[in-house]
RNA sequence: GCCCCGGUCGUAUAGCCCGGUCAAGUAUGCGGGCCUUUCAAGCCCGUGACCCGGGUUCAAAUCCCGGCCGGGGCACCA
């Protein structure tokens, strides 16, 4: 059963399934293939499915869908500590989504031969031994192909070879691929011609392409023993019944396989499931597309799964969007089958409001500037609040000392800007000073007084420091699209204290994540202003 | 080319199934104000949309037809 997490109230509510009443319990699946790891994309059918489970007091499946060894080889490589099924459980679990079965459509191919066999026993499908480029000649016409009118018998006989590995070409004395495939009956004449007589199986030479879970999970034997591999099309139809799954949840780019799984289900009789099918997800200034990030990272142009440009669920939560965030997003935009383009500032705004109230603040100065502060009359103390409002979590306290009545600080170089001579600038809870003197590298400025409250009238611009003596340089790296800038500056030293993962915001800077400490450095990554 | 599915403020979404209560709600953005020792957050006010054309009807964002535009599919991928 599931059990309702906790989550910022969703505003929105998620409209009603359809025809709940006809099934009894509810049961839904997220079914991904391990080829890659997911992104913000993977996320709609992921939390909607769940969701709706939840909802529903139903049951929620996840389901590896690894059945093309071949081009949708699993991402799987132990050796080199990579491993998609694990990286995919991790993604899933970060968003707070827990499933009470887990199913690896690899370890089912016994079951799904056994129902292919029950489909050539019904008539609905057949062994076909004609090469992919003459039967697509068939296919364009609607006319069937000579293998069609195979005997029962005969497609059996062919099947358990196909089955065992053993040729089923005349005067061939192997099995290769593209020597058959089973296909499932349909309508020659059907408007789509993918509906057309689909293939529910291929070849997949195990010498060549053996599958990688196989391989590390059973061993070499195992992986070898398998020719005959299930398109998407049977393998879904199959478990789909056999999981008893109720209400199937995915892009509207699978509406056309709702059409072609039908078969299947009429020639076993079975009761389709609900089939909803929602848009594509765009992010703005990213590419939704596996294919395309794969090929990034392989190119170089990203650190890996996680590079924080990357809208992979890895590279989201590497930046510091929260899985909240992602949830409200994904609940925002529904079910409608229209795509939808996400805006960043959007993204962000819902990040930032959940964020805000729970980070604490420290003062960051990026590019440092020198500001030389005289007549500072005695030692000053500076208490920095954790939290503008929620005091109780409390206060840095720094003692300042002034040499020679001097007292050296570091502000950043954009404020240098309106640094006019005269003019009166309250340094964030330390003092007042009067601007004598602007350089290109240090400013002059003059102790005017302590409280905020003795310039209030002037409307100084408040503005964040650090003093040399308790700062530490930091560099924090902003992702900007396609590209990764890095800022250095100087932050106060408590972010020392800081643990990798913390998020924290950089006075009028913006919110910031601890990506990385090393002995000499302290790196940042930038969430959103 | 063929076949599906869509088009509501800049963006996202509610409403459309069951026509009137929608001179269209919400979030975000933007403008203004308040608050504030951050250019953050919060609070208040404002701004801003039914793709176009026909039809049905007393009445259409909602139903029908056509156009235009967008997305998806047309694999021995999922």
């Amino acid at each position: 059963m599931l059990k309702s997490r906790e989550r910022p109230s969703e505003e929105k509510k998620l409209p009603p399934l359809p025809n709940v009443n006809k099934w009894g319990r509810v049961v839904t699946r997220f079914a991904p293939n391990p080829d890659f790891v997911l992104h913000l994309g993977s996320a709609r059918p992921a939390i909607l499915s769940y969701e709706y489970a939840r909802l529903y007091n139903g049951k929620f499946i996840l389901r590896f869908e690894d059945t093309d060894p071949r081009t949708k080889r699993p991402l799987l490589d132990p050796d080199r500590g990579i491993d998609a099924y694990e990286m995919i459980r991790e993604d899933l679990r970060w968003l707070g989504l827990r499933w009470s079965e887990e199913y690896i459509q690899s370890e089912r191919l016994e079951i799904y031969y056994s129902y292919a066999k029950k489909l050539i026993e019904l008539g609905g499908a057949y062994v076909c031994t004609c090469p992919a480029e003459k039967w697509r000649e068939y296919r364009d016409r609607g006319m069937a192909c000579p293998c069609r009118n195979r005997m029962i018998e005969e497609n059996l006989e062919l099947w358990d070879r196909l089955v065992n590995g053993q040729p089923v070409i005349p005067g061939k004395n192997r099995l290769d691929e593209g020597d058959a495939v089973l296909r499932v009956k349909t309508d020659l004449s059907h408007p789509d011609p993918s509906v057309r007589d689909w293939v529910a199986f291929r070849i997949v030479d195990p010498e060549k392409y053996p599958h990688p879970y196989l391989l590390y999970r059973y061993g070499r034997n195992k992986a070898l023993r398998y020719w005959m591999w299930p398109t998407y099309n049977f393998a879904c139809a199959i478990d789909d019944h056999l999981m008893g799954v109720t209400h199937i949840l995915r892009a509207q780019e699978h509406s056309i396989n709702t059409v072609k799984q039908m078969y299947i289900y009429k020639y076993m009789g079975w009761k389709y499931p609900e089939a909803i099918h929602f848009g594509r997800l765009k992010l703005e200034g990213t590419v939704l597309s596996k294919s395309r990030i794969r090929e990034g990272i392989e190119r170089g142009l990203f650190t890996g799964f996680d590079d924080p440009r990357l809208p992979t669920l890895a590279g989201l939560r590497r930046r510091g969007i929260l899985p909240e965030t992602i949830w409200r997003i994904i609940l925002d935009v529904g079910i409608k089958p229209t795509d939808a383009s996400i805006s960043l500032e959007n993204l962000f705004s819902i990040n930032k409001k959940i964020l805000d109230p729970q980070v604490d603040r420290y003062m960051f100065v990026p590019d440092p500037v020198k500001l030389v502060i005289e007549d500072v009359p005695s030692e000053l103390e500076a208490v920095l609040k954790r939290h503008p409002t929620r005091t109780e979590r409390g206060a840095r306290v720094l003692k300042l000392r002034p040499e020679n009545s001097e007292l050296t600080l570091y502000i950043s170089r954009s404020d240098l800007e309106l640094m006019k001579v005269g003019l009166i600038v309250r340094l964030m809870e330390l003092c007042n000073v009067t601007v004598l003197e602007v350089s290109r590298d240090i400013i002059r400025a003059r102790y005017h007084s302590k409280d905020v409250s003795e310039v209030k009238k002037f409307e100084p611009p408040i503005i964040q420091w650090v003093h040399p003596a308790y700062s530490v340089e930091v560099s924090v790296i902003v992702p900007e699209g396609m590209n990764l800038k890095t800022v250095r500056g100087l932050a106060e030293d408590s972010v020392r204290q800081l643990e990798v993962g913390a998020r924290i915001q950089f006075v009028r800077f913006g919110f910031v994540k601890l990506d990385e400490r090393t002995p000499s450095e302290l790196r940042f990554i930038y969430i959103h202003p």
